[in-house]
DNA sequence: GTTAAACTAGACAGATCTATCTACTCGTGG
DNA sequence: CCACGAGTAGATAGATCTGTCTAGTTTAAC
C-alpha cells in the first residue's frame, strides 16, 4: 500500500530530526505542552519546512511520531519475546523504561502513553491504540505459546500494557524507579502466577 | 498548621466551581490542555474571581485540584480497605474506575495521572506524589494486616497504583473497558499470588 | 548548463493563553 | 446608615500557539 514517494537524502534527515524532536517533548510534556516552536527549535528545522513535510500540522506530525515510537519500541519487544521466556522480556522491558527515564533524569515517560494520556485529537488516539494494540498481540502470542488459554493470555498482555504505562508515569512523578522496579516485580509475578 | 481563614459562603461556592471544573478538565486534558479561560467558561466564574480565589494562578489552582480529587478518592480506598478484604477493596476501585470513564464516554482519566503525566509544574507534580503515597500506604496496611512483610506489602501497593493509573490510560485511549477489566482481574490475582 | 520541482526559510496573521488591572457589588460590624 | 473590606467582574496586555504565505536555495533530470 504505502506507495512511499520518495524523498531525497536532505528531506528524510529533517523528517527525522523533526520526528525526534517531537518525540522527546510529547514524552516530556505530552501533546498540548509539546509546541511547534520548540519542536523547531530542538531540532534545528525551520519552521516553514515542518509544514512541507507534514501537510497537514501538528495532527499529522504527533500521530506520525506517536507511531514511530511505538514501532521502534514494539519491535525491540518482539525481538526480546523471540529470544527469551515471556517472563524475562517483560523484565527486560522495565529495564529499558528503568534507562529511559533515569537517562532523562526523569524528565521523560513514555512517547506513546505521555501524550495519549492527554490528546483530545482523534489521530493521535487512533495512532497510540494500534501501538498498544501490537504491543499486547506479541505478549498475548507469547503468552499462547506456554499453554495459556486466549482469554488469559489476552488480559495478561492487556494488564502488562497498562503496568508499564502506569509505572512510567508514577516513576515520572515521584522522581523514583521504585515504582518501575516494584512494577517489573509485581509483573514477573502475574505471569508466573497465570501459567498454565 | 492550617490556619484556615474562614471564608464567605458565596466565596467558598466559587472556589468549589472552580475546582469541580478544573477537575474535569484536568482530567480530560491534563494541566497544558486546562485553559484558565476554559475553567472560567465551564464554571461560570469570572476570570478575575480565579485570581482573587487563588493568587498564584494557574498553578495554585491544578495542584489545589490534583490535591482535592486524590484526597476523594484516597478516602473512598480507605474506606473500602476498612470494610472489606484487599482483593475486594480493590475490584471496587477498579469497578469505580470503569464508571468514571463510561460516565463521561471516555473523554475523563483518572484526575490526578492525567494532569501529573504531562505536568512540567513543581506544585503539581509535589501533589500528584502526596496523593500516590497516600493511596499506596493505605494499601500497603492493608497487604500487612493480611500478614504480608513490609516489602512485599509496599511493592504490591506500588504496582496496584501504577496499573489503575496505567489502566485508566490505556482504557480512556482505546475507548474500551476492556483494559480496566483486564487490569482487575490482574490486580486481584496478583494480590492472591503475594498472599502470604 | 539550464530548468523545474522539491525543499528550506522565516516573516506574518489570527487565535488563545496567562496574568494584571481597575471598577463595581455585596455583606457585615460599628 | 454607612463605611470598609471581601469578593466579583470583565477589559486589557504581552506572550505564545498554530497555520499560511512568499521568497530563496538545493537537487536532479535532460
Amino acid at each position: 500500500m504505502g506507495a512511499e514517494r520518495s524523498r531525497s537524502r536532505r528531506a528524510d534527515a529533517t523528517r527525522e530530526r523533526l520526528l525526534v524532536a517531537t518525540e522527546e517533548l510529547l514524552a516530556e510534556r505530552g501533546s498540548h505542552g509539546a509546541g511547534l516552536n520548540e519542536v523547531c527549535a530542538r531540532s534545528g528545522v525551520a519552521y516553514g519546512s515542518l509544514y512541507h513535510q507534514f501537510p497537514d500540522g501538528k495532527s499529522d506530525l504527533v500521530a506520525t511520531s506517536v507511531r514511530r515510537s511505538g514501532a521502534a519500541i514494539g519491535e525491540l519487544l518482539e525481538v526480546l519475546l523471540d529470544q527469551m521466556p515471556l517472563a524475562d522480556a517483560v523484565t527486560a522491558m522495565f529495564a529499558n523504561g528503568i534507562s529511559t527515564v533515569e537517562r532523562s533524569a526523569f524528565a521523560r515517560g513514555c512517547p506513546v502513553g505521555t501524550p495519549a494520556a492527554t490528546g483530545d485529537d482523534e489521530a493521535l488516539r487512533a495512532a497510540a491504540t494500534e501501538v498498544f494494540v501490537r504491543w499486547r498481540k506479541a505478549i498475548a502470542k507469547s503468552a499462547r505459546r506456554d499453554g495459556r488459554n486466549a482469554r488469559t493470555a489476552d488480559d495478561l498482555a492487556i494488564a502488562l500494557v497498562s503496568l508499564y504505562e502506569g509505572a512510567l508515569l508514577v516513576a515520572r512523578t515521584e522522581r523514583s524507579t521504585r515504582p518501575l522496579r516494584a512494577a517489573a516485580w509485581a509483573a514477573a509475578a502475574l505471569v508466573s502466577a497465570t501459567a498454565s
